[in-house]
DNA sequence: TGATTTCGTTTACGGCTGTAGACAGTTTGA
DNA sequence: TCAAACTGTCTACAGCCGTAAACGAAATCA
């Protein structure tokens, strides 16, 4: 029990993924900067990503260092980490923690492209070694 | 635009959910009988199930039909529809849409399994086809 | 140096979620 | 028939989320 792996922190929300999203892109980054990549496409105003911004700080998944006498924004978790965990609360939570039929259920549904499959049968390849 | 799949209705929660998954495992179920099947995994007494019911209802994802002068509880989504939506939300927020990097993901992280591997072979040789 | 801009922080507020108690109607046991 | 048991609905309330305005300090422009 325990192991919390998504870094020291609360759960971030879908709003505070997005900011997520451009610092992962590019960091660090100040307020207006990342209202600059977000806001348009979220329709935000400053002061939601000024509200995110801070929320993300409080739960310690970004963290900010003095830039002259403003503040830089910067991730304190991977990306890959939050994605994974992510991931696997799905296929825990709607398939069993098993992968297979969340794959199946994906293939079902068209969801997969064919450049999708010819990746994955190279994946697979290659773990079979 | 538009287009909603998920049933006419709104987002399910997380406790919600486990109700819904107490329905499509056997139904209909009487809000009593759903309760001996969620209430002790969770933690939950009988008002909060009745609670959650209630707003499967409004929310249209399960429908009532009177037994005798009681209750019973149904699905009216099915299981399937309401895991591929959630899966596909998930691939397109994190992955891109694209199904193969979160394969990926799972396969670097030793989320998959010996057996999950083989089954996802034989799903591919499958599609193939 | 006074006015303006620029930040970060604080406060706000309605909606959803988790969790549950109170209440009213109905059925059933005594 | 009167009380006990059970059922669904209404009400409650704290916490988180989305969204944003208000405020105060610092910096810059004139």
């Amino acid at each position: 029990m325990g192991q919390r792996k998504q870094s020291p922190g609360d759960r971030i929300s879908e709003a505070e993924h997005a900011v997520m999203e451009a610092l992962w892109t590019e960091s660090p980054l100040s307020a207006a900067e990342v209202c600059e990549r977000v806001c348009a496409d979220n329709d935000w105003s400053i002061p939601t990503v000024k509200t995110l911004l801070g929320r993300l700080v409080a739960k310690r998944v970004i963290g900010t260092e003095p830039q002259g006498r403003k503040f830089l924004y910067h991730p304190l978790i991977e990306r890959s980490d939050y994605v994974g965990g992510e991931s696997r609360r799905l296929v825990d939570r709607l398939f069993g923690g098993r992968a297979a039929p969340l794959f199946a259920h994906l293939a079902e549904n068209e969801a997969l492209t064919d450049s999708d499959l010819e990746e994955i049968e190279a994946l697979l390849k290659e773990m079979r070694k």
